[in-house]
DNA sequence: CTGAAAGCGCTTACAG
DNA sequence: CTGAAAGCGCTTACAG
């Protein structure tokens, strides 16, 4: 018993087919006390029986709650972003969100505009930027927003909530970890530096290098690639066969970490046995390679389910009376030990 | 000049500023011709002073039309899902629409209705669903779908149109490579069996054996993690040392390969001196492992172009008296020849 | 417990 | 070239 014409049914049809008037009916769909039972069974068997779904864009127009949040990324295909939009796709389904997506092809104030626009014109309720560069956050803050916005990895000074994983310590640890080892002192190949993770990280590997007392080499700019990864450490076997001391390698991420210990291998140098590299991501191949590579966890999961908390908090605390104050959360990184680290060469 | 009371400023807003009625402000907003020049300069004047954007949840309602288009991924964090969802943003954003996402828990038929029923509140035009598993797709094509639907991966027979590698082709490529090196069969580690991707790549290697007469072994089924792929290179190593010839390997996607790789290096097999390995994928580390893996890519960016021009071509057949014809296209899978598969040894 | 009225912000004919 | 009217499918007061 579809309604007439083969149209979608509305409510009109579905108060039609219960005999009751289309009020009756959103307040059985919308849970409303006050319907007698047999009412609320008359009414249930008519949206069964037509198939009925509930226009949410007539119902957004009128509450002026659309129930969708918005996720911008910077680059859905690396490995980090990716895992961070499945976590926040994730809890913004279990919160009752729809959610709509947009990924910027580059991190120009005007590309970040376009996609600000792009989710207004959706009216969504709020949204959660995938934010790994000052740039992008920078634009991000200058914006009339698209309501209230966290930053993942947003790094600190924008004014924007954000939620970040503790690059600095994970780093930190991993570069405590080298040195406990006996290693008198610690090269880094950093990521992108553009990235805030990137800088980051070079920072708790400077503090930990600088707390030990040990020298503090001129850090290698990669670019997260594994390509950039082999040809840092190209540079790195050439600094040791002139003779610098390199014994150990923290790496940026764990994709260059690959690409240096290609480089490694084709100097014949063992790792650990000559030199120990340890990699941050935690990527699913890190603990099947050969050596198996130490290198710290990232929980995306976790990153994604508080970010969505602390939108929705923004979205509850919005035109409240309650003070702004730029909240942060920080999610713990874990050094996972594997082979690819061990005692310096005597 | 905002509107009174702080509120998003409306169409009647900028009618009112620019001193025309709403409908003149909604044929400049929408690109109309016959509004005088001056007119349409004034308006513009007026939308960009108050800010304005358009309200599409109004606009859908009244035009049937969201300009919503829905996704629906079984695991966006596996690479090859991560890739075909971005794609699939970048082409819809391309053609002007918004996407909506939703990944999917489980492949049950309850999870897959779940999945559809959050599209169809949302009142999706259409859907692309990234459907890897036979169970998926045949729940979805049950399903009184949320408008058109088209299947990524989604194998045969469904009657849902389909856009996918040629997986099978790309298996044979790989497979007669290593017939062509000299080998006198090919082992296969196969991925989840219950993803069609892996099932095609099983096709395709036993077809290639098959056309050269070389016998078939029984392929060993992985679940697409690096550690199936150890445990079952530790099971070919096993058969080796039991006497069986394996000189060669085709493995279901790189990730596994790299725990075969793994497992031949602890055995103290050489690659590709005495064993050599084929994977599938072309993952960005591929290149730059040690050996370099030899693998066969797949342009995840075309399948997501092709897959929404199919899926916007559905949507504009529809209604219209055009056969339905269940499309598939194809992309092709490109072996990439590296450091990991040689000649076998004397 | 239930229904008649108004209105959310637009677009689409219809007049002029 | 421009405006007055109707209506998209709902929810929210307001009556009863």
């Amino acid at each position: 018993m579809k309604p007439p014409g083969g149209r979608t049914p509305v409510m009109a049809d579905v108060a039609r087919l219960a005999g009751v008037s289309h009020q009756t009916v959103s307040r059985v769909v919308n849970g409303h006390p006050n319907v007698r039972e047999e009412t609320v069974l008359r009414v249930r068997d008519a949206i069964e029986e037509l198939g009925y779904h509930r226009n949410s864009t007539a119902r957004a127009l009128v509450t002026r709650r659309t129930n969708v949040l918005g996720v911008i990324a910077f680059d859905p295909t690396l490995f980090g972003p990716a895992q961070t939009l499945a976590g926040i796709e994730r809890a913004a389904r279990e919160a009752g969100y729809f959610l709509s997506m947009v990924s910027l092809d580059d991190v120009s104030p005007e590309g970040v505009v376009a996609a600000a626009d792009y989710l207004i014109q959706q009216s969504v309720e709020g949204c959660v930027a995938i934010a790994p560069q000052r740039a992008l956050v920078e634009a991000l803050a200058a914006l009339p927003g698209p309501g209230p916005l966290v930053a993942v990895e947003g790094g600190e000074g924008s004014g924007l909530p954000v939620v970040c994983v503790d690059q600095a310590q994970g780093a930190h640890d991993a570069v405590r970890h080298l040195l406990d080892l006996g290693h008198t002192t610690v090269h880094h190949v950093e990521g992108d530096p553009l990235w805030l993770e990137s800088a980051a990280r070079v920072v708790g590997w400077r503090r930990a290098l600088e707390e030990a007392g040990a020298p503090v080499p001129e850090p290698l700019q990669g670019d997260w690639s594994p390509r950039s990864g082999y040809e840092l450490g190209l540079a790195l076997v050439r600094r040791r066969a002139s003779g610098e001391r390199v014994t150990a390698i923290f790496v940026g991420n764990d994709q260059m970490a690959i690409g240096v210990l290609r480089a490694l291998h084709e100097a014949d140098l063992h790792v650990p046995g000559d030199v120990s590299v340890v990699g941050f991501d935690d990527i699913p191949e890190a603990e099947y390679l050969t050596p198996s590579l130490t290198t710290v966890h990232q929980d995306f999961a976790q990153v994604g389910r508080e970010s969505l908390a602390l939108l929705l908090a923004e979205i509850a605390r919005e035109g409240s009376a309650d003070p702004a104050g730029a909240a942060r959360r920080v999610v713990p990184a874990r050094l996972r030990v594997r082979g690819s680290s061990g005692p310096p060469p005597p």
